[in-house]
DNA sequence: CAAAAACCTTACGTTGACGTTAACGTAATA
DNA sequence: TATTACGTTAACGTCAACGTAAGGTTTTTG
């Protein structure tokens, strides 16, 4: 009973790259480092839509200022299986601590959202008064 | 006028670096850079309130995953004075881009904190029922 | 007063995350 | 058929952000 007919989606190395705005050169740092594993044909790589989400997953985790290693973890969270109870427990811790770090980062960017609001008001107050200079 | 009375606090290299939690080095380095600028008593660094502030500015930059780059850029905006009107204009740029990641990066948080939620729920699912293996 | 602690500069080393170049294979297209 | 486009591996280069000595002053402390 395989898919047949949804033969559910394949992308080429540059299509992915482009439609995320990397280049091939990441894909492929991306593989070496054991964070994408897309099949073959022949020599040529394949991804499919799993693939393509991990690279959604470690740009948003790149986005945030999270390492590659960070987003390891992170992603191998998603996958079930393969994880006895000691991984489990250890897995709870290492969400937790990235909770923390998530709220820690949602109460830095609340503080520099306010001071970015204050700079631009002065920014717009010092160009309106100072205007003819 | 100097200040006499509140001596305004000062600071040595390493009472400021414990406080932070960041090597010395880290603190010649940025100076290096010159992302801080500490006064000196004879050929020692003395830190004032300023500087501290600027030091943990730097250090919320780097929790969000801001280059050193940009947090001088972002730091240069709380500085008054020496902008001219050019300057001004394209702060207001700036600024507003900072906005926009900082949004993206707000969504990014929710989305990733939802997603570890979901993963920790799993994980506690999966030590429950198989808690007996 | 000697030793430890804290400060300094200079300079080379390291790590992560790719960029870049070389050298090559394959497939469509003018 | 030759050029263009896309794919591959291998390997050296680069840049930011420090780490890590090495070697020297000055201050503090037992």
């Amino acid at each position: 009973m395989t898919n047949i007919v949804t033969s559910s989606a394949e992308y080429s190395i540059t299509d992915l790259c482009k439609e995320f705005g990397v280049t091939t050169r990441t894909a492929r740092y991306y593989e070496d480092i054991g964070l994408l594993s897309p099949s073959r044909r022949g020599q040529t790589r394949v991804y499919s839509a799993a693939d393509r989400t991990r690279l959604r997953l470690i740009l948003r985790g790149k986005r945030l200022g999270l390492s590659l290693e960070d987003s390891r973890q992170i992603i191998d969270m998603y996958e079930p299986g393969k994880t006895n109870i000691d991984q489990l427990n250890s897995l709870v811790g290492a969400i937790r601590q990235q909770r923390e770090k998530l709220n820690q980062q949602l109460d830095d960017i609340g503080n520099l959202l306010k001071d970015l609001n204050k700079a631009e008001a002065a920014c717009i107050d010092a160009l309106k008064t100072n205007g003819d200079s």
